[in-house]
DNA sequence: AATCACCCTATCCCGAAGGATAGGCTTCGC
DNA sequence: GCGAAGCCTATCCTTCGGGATAGGGTGATT
């Protein structure tokens, strides 16, 4: 039998998931709810066909909870699900040995599709479906813009950006205040708000 | 027959969730996957017995989308369905006439349970249930440093912030640095960044 | 060749942020 | 009553953020 493991802090989401699985008949399913019980899980019961581990999730931190499971499950697939991931985490997660990502927004009939696939050893990585929204934005900030963006929100000033980059300081002020003004911002912290809110950092 | 609406941009949480509910007996579910598709449905189709919303979702506009579906839906039960929801929004969406609010951690039995209380009239505010991950971090900052860190957080300076509260500008410059220094913070932006991490703001 | 978009730099200015220090004010528990 | 803790205010100072203006440089498109 094949046996699935699905782990996601939100219980509702979690056996809804795991209950439509079954009722799809990919497999059995099993449930977890942070990296902790993941792992214990597969200390217990063995090595899974497949994992789907949601990236926002206790015990994840980052992608270093993908790698320790990867590790865990013995070579046997293990794939990220989640509300929102970016092109960057996504490669850094193939890179790390995923066998691929599930965004939330895919149907659910695609899913018991990428489930099957995965389980049958290939990469399920949807690359045409995440950028959309990256792209939609992406054409409203510069390189250099995004580059001081990631800094403010890392609390960093405008001398340690313009050092990081090579650049003056002057330079960073420039490119703070009209990317500010492309986010409809007030100042920095508020720009760096909104781009969290839009996911751009 | 009773008539239930999901409304969630995520096609797998939405879909499973619509299939579980049904597979369950509660009613026929509907779905939508933002709130003017919302609207159309209602606007098509006649009120539904009960709609469930997820907060974050395109058009929802804080609670201003909540609003909108309330005053379509001709009086029946409208309840947000959330990952992360704090105790201010919930009652705030209480006062705004939700019938509850269903956190995503809730389990999906207690999903069913909490349905039928609500398409029978009741309000359900499981508000044991949210107010834990608040009072986690809640000893740390006091409630001045709270209020402040939101206004850091939308963007205001701290003229603005003094403004708001009736405070002098000095006296929000120290919780600033306070709460900074209990944070970890280099400056009102880290701070900021590191609250929305930590889900304070 | 001309234009456009983006990038980088410079100088000057003002207001805001951040920090140190010092004191007054309530509220609570002892 | 007393101290402790949290909150508020004040003065002074330094640095940083934000904005205006004025350039010069690249590369691609036309």
């Amino acid at each position: 039998m094949t046996r699935i493991l699905v782990a996601d802090d939100h219980d509702l989401v979690r056996d809804t998931l795991a209950a439509y699985l079954e009722a799809e008949g990919v497999g059995e399913v099993c449930v977890g709810s942070d990296v902790a019980e993941t792992l214990a899980l597969i200390g217990t019961s063995g090595p899974f066909d497949l994992a789907l581990l949601d990236y926002n999730m206790p015990g994840m931190d980052g992608l270093a909870g993908l790698t320790r499971v990867i590790e865990a499950n013995g070579g046997r697939p293990v794939a990220l699900i989640s509300g929102s991931i970016s092109i960057e985490l996504a490669e850094q997660a193939l890179e790390a040995g995923a066998a691929g990502f599930v965004p939330k927004t895919l149907g659910s009939k695609s899913l018991v599709a990428a489930v099957r696939c995965m389980i049958g050893g290939e990469i399920f990585a949807p690359l045409t479906l995440i950028p959309k929204p990256t792209t939609a934005e992406e054409g409203l900030l510069s390189a250099r813009e995004l580059d001081v963006l990631r800094g403010i929100g890392a609390g960093k000033s405008n001398k340690e950006i313009a050092r990081d980059h090579d650049l003056q300081e002057v330079t960073v002020k420039l490119h703070v205040k009209t990317m500010s003004r492309k986010l409809g911002a007030k100042n920095r912290t508020h720009a760096a708000m909104i781009a969290r809110d839009r996911k751009l950092i």
